[in-house]
RNA sequence: GGCCCCAUAGUUCAAUGGAUAGAACGGAAGUUUCCUAAACUUUAAAUCCAAGUUCGAUUCUUGGUGGGGCUACCA
């Protein structure tokens, strides 16, 4: 049984034996004590007054006396206004620290009696133009709270959604066809996805020129956009490959596998992957049928051109169109189709898409047309919605070029990684290899930290020259913490060949010690609230504060150099446990800690 | 117009309804015969406004203000 859970437990007892009540377990509540006052655990009293019908001084201290008579592991308590403060004896949280030291994977739950099965979505690219900053937020956020999810005991399973058709590719195959002379990425010597890129591009770029020598002739804007030479061929095509045209497939298949390609060595260099990628273009068809059974249903309605449509207004919503009057697809079909294939597929639980912010509606829509459908699952989908990632000067626009690429942000951080390491002087003795290894650790440290350090509901202002830097509240300084641990432990084992696998729990240790190992003892419950709330940023934090509160542990207490052998050993051992949890949560984050830097 | 999200130091981020709102960067001033100074110490600086619920509100409710998003036979 917990500790919080013991004076819980206690304090209901006082209050019925004291004052003849049994109250609410809902209203005790234990929190950890602040920093600036003693004690480890705090009752606070206010909502036990009524209760006790005495002041809330004499309320604390009556119950404070009662505790400590009855739970061996207190040794004082203190009372200022209505706060129980609690104190635990050195020995109990020797001895936790103990515990932790015999466990592998120290805030993990292993052996959970059902776990679900979570499928995890994320990263959901667009085959016709390279990934950005947003795309990294995605990919990070997706990784790692799949990996926080399976911490807590459950069977995670991460899949990837290729949009790999559309409006959208046709563009870049268009202006390949026109304009790339039968260039390829070997040719290019590009990435694929750079080189499909810059065709999308340059689409966009030629559609403009004829929408504006349309203009000149004194058509509107909006006729102008929908009649300009270009975005017919570009329809013309999607036509095509509906009807699966031989040259147009063709041309599709070779132009999404140099994509593809690019995307894999991106994922690769991020440091991400997944169980199972689906394709669009594989399961687009999936949900009409779907939505034609709901037709007969009668949770949709057909309109007279054929076009169809669910209608949410009792819902608040609005109508939405399902199919169109043709009787192809749009996006929230395709939607309905993998919902229900993968729930089919994985015989899942719970379905999580991590997609950002501007897609709340639909996922609003999605889950209620899944609902009125009638499928069960409807209330376990859900869609982890994240902020946007902002620039300085505002959003990121492809248009006007201010999209950052995350291939290039990669280097750019590796690359920023090495300068620093040079100037310090820091990896001089080593060699090249390890140089770059070490380098590229802490460049994408850097990245991985600053984003996944922030509420992933939030939007996040991202400047590329300032906002990442290499101190105070960053992956680096984690990391950098974590090296001095592993470097200590090498000089212990270089100069005592025994490393303590326990300590003694009768030593007298300092309030920051005790502070450290209250630090670790809040980290099962860090890792259960960040798997509930589905937010790598609390795990990021918690070890922000760890690292920082070692660092000036490490300041001012004597680890190697303590004289008393005893104490020597128990530092040595608490900072151990506190690089193993450095490690964990880091990884957790999809972060890698260097064995020095 | 309708719906959703956000608002905390100059900047970027924290704070299950609890005590004196924490950090970091930047600013100012310091620490190295000592286990990695990518560290540590000191210092100035903030809850958008107004009501309400509560013993107690940055947190919950309502209304305003400001910012963002969505509201396509696009994805």
């Amino acid at each position: 049984m917990s500790i919080e859970l013991q004076l819980k437990n206690k304090v209901l007892e006082a209050l019925q034996q004291m004052y003849g009540q049994v109250v609410d377990p809902e209203s005790i509540q234990i929190q950890k004590t602040r920093k600036d006052f003693v004690g480890d655990y705090t009752l606070v009293v206010f909502p036990l007054l009524k209760i006790s019908k005495k002041p809330p001084e004499q309320t604390a201290t009556e119950i404070g006396e009662y505790i400590k008579k009855n739970i061996d592991d207190i040794s004082e308590f203190n009372v200022i206004k209505g706060f129980l403060n609690l104190t635990l004896n050195n020995n109990f949280w020797l001895s936790f620290l103990n515990s932790v030291g015999q466990k592998k994977d120290y805030g993990y739950i292993i052996n959970k009696e059902k776990p679900n099965i979570v499928l995890v979505e994320y990263s959901s690219p667009n085959t016709n133009k390279p990934l950005h900053l947003g795309h990294i937020r995605n990919n990070l956020l997706g990784y790692s709270v799949a990996k926080i999810i399976a911490s807590q005991g459950d069977k995670v399973i991460k899949v990837n959604l290729v949009n790999d058709r559309g409006i959208h590719i046709c563009k870049s195959m268009l202006a390949w066809q026109k304009w790339g002379n039968g260039i390829t990425p070997e040719k290019a010597g590009k990435k694929g996805d750079h080189l499909v890129g810059d065709f999308y591009v340059k689409f966009d770029q030629e559609y403009k020129k004829q929408i504006d020598e349309l203009i000149q002739k004194g058509i509107s804007e909006e006729e102008a956009k929908k009649n300009a030479p270009l975005i017919i061929e570009a329809q013309e095509m999607l036509r095509k490959w509906e009807a699966k045209d031989e040259t147009t497939i063709g041309l599709w298949k070779e132009m999404n596998s140099w994509v593809l390609k690019g995307f894999d060595i991106t994922y690769k260099n991020l440091g991400i992957d997944f169980d199972k990628i689906y394709f669009e273009s594989d399961t687009y068809k999936l949900g009409k049928e779907i939505v034609l059974k709901g037709i007969e249903k009668g949770v949709f309605l057909k309109k007279d051109d054929g076009s169809v449509w669910v209608d949410l207004t009792e819902e608040g919503l609005d109508q939405k169109l399902l199919l169109r009057a043709d009787g192809t697809s749009v996006y929230i079909t395709q939607d309905i189709g993998t919902a229900h294939q993968r729930f089919a597929d994985f015989n899942a639980d719970e379905l999580i898409y991590v997609v950002g912010n501007e897609q709340n509606y639909h996922f609003q829509v999605l889950k209620l047309i899944m609902n009125k459908l009638g499928y069960s699952f409807s209330e376990y989908l859900f869609h982890l919605s994240y902020g946007m990632v902002e620039l300085p000067e505002g959003k990121m626009k492809s248009r006007e070029g201010t999209v950052v690429d995350a291939d290039d942000l990669m280097d750019e951080m590796i690359h920023t990684a090495e300068e620093m390491s040079k100037e310090l002087g820091k990896l001089d003795e080593y060699s090249e290899a390890e140089r770059i290894q070490i380098n590229r650790t802490i460049g994408l440290g850097a990245l991985k930290y600053f984003i996944l350090k922030v509420d992933p509901k939030k939007n996040m202002t991202f400047d590329p020259k300032e906002s990442i830097d290499f101190n105070g509240n960053t992956g680096p300084f984690i990391q950098y913490t974590y090296a001095r641990i592993v470097s200590l432990t090498k000089k212990a084992q270089a100069r005592n060949s025994i490393t303590p696998n326990k300590i003694k729990t009768d030593i007298t240790a300092t309030n920051k010690e005790l502070q450290l190992i209250k630090q670790i003892h809040s980290y099962p419950e860090i890792l259960f609230d960040a798997s509930e709330t589905l937010s790598p940023a609390i795990v990021a934090n918690f070890v922000y504060d760890l690292a920082k509160e070692y660092n000036q542990f490490y300041h001012d207490h004597p680890i190697l150099n303590e004289v008393d052998e005893n104490i020597s050993l128990f530092r040595l051992f608490l900072s151990q446990q506190i690089g193993k949890i450095i490690q964990s949560g880091m990884n957790l984050l999809g972060i890698d800690v260097p064995e020095r830097m």
